[in-house]
DNA sequence: ATAATATACTATAAAAAGGTAGCATTTTAT
DNA sequence: ATAAAATGCTACCTTTTTATAGTATATTAT
């Protein structure tokens, strides 16, 4: 499963702040935090707060903080916003023509094998996440290693 | 899902070659057939003979031919020697530090759906590819469409 | 007001992936 | 022998992705 450095950065600081109870996250915060270059990662930043997920708040004090309810965020929201819409939808072989009227060979296996995933990933919330990491921590050390 | 571009033509190469019943696949043959570009697929030919899927016949009469029987390669094989052997095997968080002493907390959900797919990727050797292509050429008149 | 602390923006560099061109080498039909 | 037809190799170019630097703008504690 290969998805694009960014894409990984994205769900790391979602998955970072959603699991922390802090009221603001600024970026050299998260930076410090999830060691991802800290001016790239300001540009995901502003990227992801226009994209919906996290609002951006300027100025001494600023920082950000999720825009929504973490239970209205998926992470196949997150992974299709950053990849385009049809990133989990491509055919395995690359042909641009397998679609439901000309499927390729290995359509119908594969869509079956993606959906699985794909189901996985819309299932999951970042509230999930949360809770899970709230029952988890108990009883393990350390969760996110980092 | 996301494969390199360079994956999905080798898989695209692989099924090509394994589903028709020539004796021999020249590069500028299999350029044409699939449009990719000349060279590019050169050298990805060179490249899938030296990871011994394929072997390469040199001189006049020459091209490639699949090295050992189709029933002993199957999709993950391919997408392991094209991507590494780990890229179906990371973390969805991309945290480096997620193992199984100390998972991340996507680890199970994570690992159970992408198993599913993997192991689908597994069960299908190019042998099966060709059976199900040689069934359905018969009802669907284009079935892998370039 | 002002200094401190944020994000926002723009331009650029570096690295990786994808693609091209040309020539060398190998094989075989003639 | 030789020409044709194939792969092999090397160097380079282009595009995309990832990363860096510097400056502008916004906000607020003091």
């Amino acid at each position: 499963m290969i998805l694009s450095k960014t894409t990984e950065y994205a769900l790391n600081v979602l998955a970072f702040m959603a699991t922390r109870n802090k009221e603001m996250y600024p970026a050299d915060y998260l930076c410090k935090e999830l060691k991802i270059p800290r001016q790239y990662l300001k540009r995901l930043l502003t990227d992801l707060s226009k994209k919906g997920f996290i609002t951006s708040i300027r100025g001494r004090n600023g920082g950000f903080i999720f825009s929504r309810d973490l239970s209205t965020i998926n992470f196949l929201h997150v992974i299709e916003a950053m990849e385009g819409p049809e990133a989990m939808n491509t055919c395995l072989l690359g042909f641009t023509a397998c679609i439901v009227d000309h499927p390729c060979v290995m359509h119908d296996l594969w869509t079956k094998a993606r959906s699985k995933m794909t189901e996985t990933l819309t299932n999951t919330s970042f509230a999930d996440l949360k809770n899970k990491y709230d029952k988890d921590k108990k009883s393990i050390a350390q969760i996110i290693i980092h």
